[in-house]
DNA sequence: GTGGTAGTTCTACCGTAGTAGTTCAAGAGA
DNA sequence: TCTCTTGAACTACTACGGTAGAACTACCAC
């Protein structure tokens, strides 16, 4: 798995795709629209270079294309963190959360919290 | 101070600066040749395109180039991590020290390394 | 079958990261 | 003084994210 990396107009097409398994050009748009107002034909040059870079696939239904992805928000999320850990924390995970509780970002309740749910309370994980 | 991201190239070449407080053209291409191999110019080239953008400054020494950063390895860190934690888990910190525990970037002990090191605030949360 | 329309594709532009060759200028040395 | 060397400046090119108008195409209605 090659590193994807995607920009902030790739990764929220994505997430309305995530969302819903899968969507048309059209849709994709319409949801954007409000808080993005872009072009129809940007979303669907978007969604083509998206393509072309192999983070979705399309079928074809009637007229329109119906796009969906081929990454999981998983694996964008591994790939694009693993990278951030890399370049700004020398691949160490642990720096970059005292980071994070250095700045504020997480309290000392999250990382008890956190930890009851890895550690002690046994292995229940759920992912959304 | 509006969000710095820095490249890959941008941000080896601000570690060699942060590290040393400051170099010259030549010190950081010397600095970085051996993992890179990139060629002076180049070096040079992004120098100047990292003053345009404001992360580094430079003075003359004779006849060189002098470079300093003009930001510091913490506010880049938390400009991208920030940035990144908005983009893939809609600004909420704690779901990206979950993804990490969960991928198994950081482990409990860790957790519990980083709350005894952050201390202060015990649990105050209805524990059991 | 001709025109309108919806949807995709083509083409093109800007900005920025990365890369480097070529040119220019100033100091060092003959 | 004139050349050589060296370091910066200029220019250019690739790649990619983001943006969108223009052109093309296939279907539907008349």
């Amino acid at each position: 798995m090659p590193r994807q990396s995607l920009g902030d107009l790739q990764h929220a097409i994505m997430s309305v795709l995530w969302e819903g398994g899968e969507a048309t050009t059209a849709a994709v748009h319409e949801a954007l629209h409000s808080e993005r107002g872009l072009a129809l034909t940007t979303i669907a040059t978007m969604l083509r270079k998206m393509e072309d870079k192999g983070v979705v696939a399309h079928r074809s239904e009637g007229r329109q294309f119906v796009y969906r992805p081929t990454v999981t928000e998983d694996e964008i999320r591994q790939s694009m963190v693993g990278e951030l850990v890399q370049r700004l924390f020398d691949g160490d995970a642990k720096a970059l959360v005292a980071h994070l509780v250095s700045k504020h970002e997480i309290e000392a309740d999250d990382l008890a919290a956190l930890r009851r749910k890895v550690g002690g309370g046994g292995p229940r994980r759920g992912r959304s």
